[in-house]
DNA sequence: TCTGGGGTCCTAGGACCC
DNA sequence: TCTGGGGTCCTAGGACCC
């Protein structure tokens, strides 16, 4: 659409914001322990396999993104780095309070991650953007305690660009970045791979072409961009001239939903898998009917571990489709055990499974078929009952037969931080 | 010993139709 | 009997993101 030969008339010129918390996992932590603050923090991936996210202070120590927890476990207790596991209860909250506390301030906002939010302020030109920002700054820090930056432009790729100069160039935490000086200027000084949207492997091919700087991709022409890098590229170079290609997306459900895990340990036993499929089905199953939808089709996969050679590597997957779309769980839990029961070979050593609920619809409007029957108001009624009882009463209060009660498969999560926000057990202790 | 989980979008190619 | 060309739809796989 924004790709056509005529133009009948211009587009008026955009301004977005996007606001991004510095180091979301680790300033989470921080809100409920303060003496962490200036010391050096990590947070490991589920089963404490790989270190996620890290505090500036453990940035400097050169521990990066995604290495390995055990390769770099020398350098974290020499440095007396503070080390997590994951804990996506306080931080799923945290976000949520975030997002909230947004809205209340500004009135076009899109979620695009758990700790990022793009707003139109296309709006709001009238009045100083530099003002209006810090003040939300100011406010998040306020209400939920966690920083964050703010950068601001003409798209969201510029303001994505504005935002990592904010964060790193700025005492402010906000960057508006919308005359074309300032633009050129930035741009010069950064990586090609630092866009959002060109991925390493995107920069090494860009860099053959001649194209080092993110001015440089500016610069280029869209249309020979196109030719190696699909519209996706030509989308990026436009983005980056300042024309508006992507907009915001304010109400987004999900088109599929995932649930995969690595297990603790390797799992040989096809009744450990079923198991396992079964309460990864329940969690999905539970995402997709807080979003009110039904999926069409179920995939799911098993595999072994990628990292193993001494064993051949093993990665399985089927698609199942629904005759009618479907959010009841024990129907999905048992075509899930189906597939398992069709890829699993016995004597492997698995590692990890998969589901994803697939081409959800909405409950409210979704084609039927010629055959459809009318679903039994009482499977309604049960399904709604059971969530809520689970979400009042805690998770798993009410559980289906298979999904076992040893679950001798999960993950690790030893170094987890209380659920201050979230359970009532974990609350913090303040002794007065 | 130990290597995450959850998403979106685009394209190529096959099946099928007229 | 001969067999073209144009089109849509679907899926798998590959790219990217946080």
């Amino acid at each position: 659409m924004f790709f056509t030969q005529s133009k009948p008339f211009k587009m008026a010129d955009k301004t977005f914001a996007l606001i991004d918390c510095n180091n979301f996992y680790a300033s989470c932590e921080r809100v409920f322990q303060p003496r962490l603050e200036n010391k050096p923090i990590v947070i490991l991936s589920n089963n404490d396999g790989c270190v996620i996210a890290r505090s500036n202070e453990a940035k400097t120590l050169g521990i990066p993104m995604g290495a390995p927890y055990f390769k770099f476990k020398k350098i974290i207790t020499d440095n007396k780095v503070h080390v997590f596991s994951s804990n996506y209860h306080l931080y799923g909250d945290l976000s949520e309070r975030i997002m909230t506390s947004i809205r209340m301030l500004s009135p076009s906002i899109e979620i695009y991650s758990i700790d990022e939010a793009f707003l139109d302020l296309s709006d709001f030109k009238h009045i100083n953007l530099f003002d209006y920002s810090s003040n939300i700054r100011s406010k998040l820090k306020q209400w939920v305690g966690v920083p964050v930056s703010i950068g601001i432009s003409k798209t969201k790729t510029l303001a994505k660009a504005a935002n990592i100069y904010a964060k790193k160039n700025t005492i402010s935490g906000v960057f508006d970045m919308r005359d074309e000086q300032s633009i050129n200027r930035i741009l010069n000084g950064m990586q090609v791979e630092d866009i959002w949207g060109i991925s390493r492997k995107w920069g090494a091919k860009l860099r053959c072409l001649g194209i080092q700087s993110a001015l440089d991709l500016k610069n280029s022409n869209p249309k020979n961009i196109r030719q190696n890098f699909s519209v996706v590229g030509e989308r990026i170079v436009r983005e980056l001239r300042g024309e508006s290609c992507l907009g915001l997306n304010e109400i987004k459900s999900k088109k599929n939903i995932i649930s995969s895990k690595s297990f603790g340990k390797t799992v040989t036993e096809k009744r450990e898998i079923h198991e396992a499929i079964a309460n990864y089905a329940v969690r999905a199953s539970q995402k997709m009917r807080a979003q009110n939808s039904l999926t069409q089709g179920i995939v799911v996969s098993l595999r072994t571990s990628p990292f193993d050679k001494t064993i051949q590597y093993y990665n399985q997957s089927r698609l199942y489709n629904f005759s009618e779309p479907t959010n009841n769980t024990s129907e999905i839990i048992k075509f899930a055990k189906l597939i398992i029961d069709e890829i699993f070979i016995q004597g492997l050593k698995y590692k990890k499974a998969e589901i994803m609920l697939t081409n959800l619809v909405d409950e409210n409007s979704y084609q039927q078929n010629l055959f459809s029957y009318s679903k039994n108001p009482k499977e309604k009624k049960l399904l709604n009952t059971i969530d809520q009882l689970n979400e009042t009463l805690g998770k798993d209060k009410i559980f289906y037969a298979s999904q076992g009660t040893k679950k001798t498969w999960t993950m690790k999560s030893n170094k987890r931080s209380n659920r201050y926000t979230t359970s009532w057990h974990e609350l913090k202790k303040i002794k007065l």
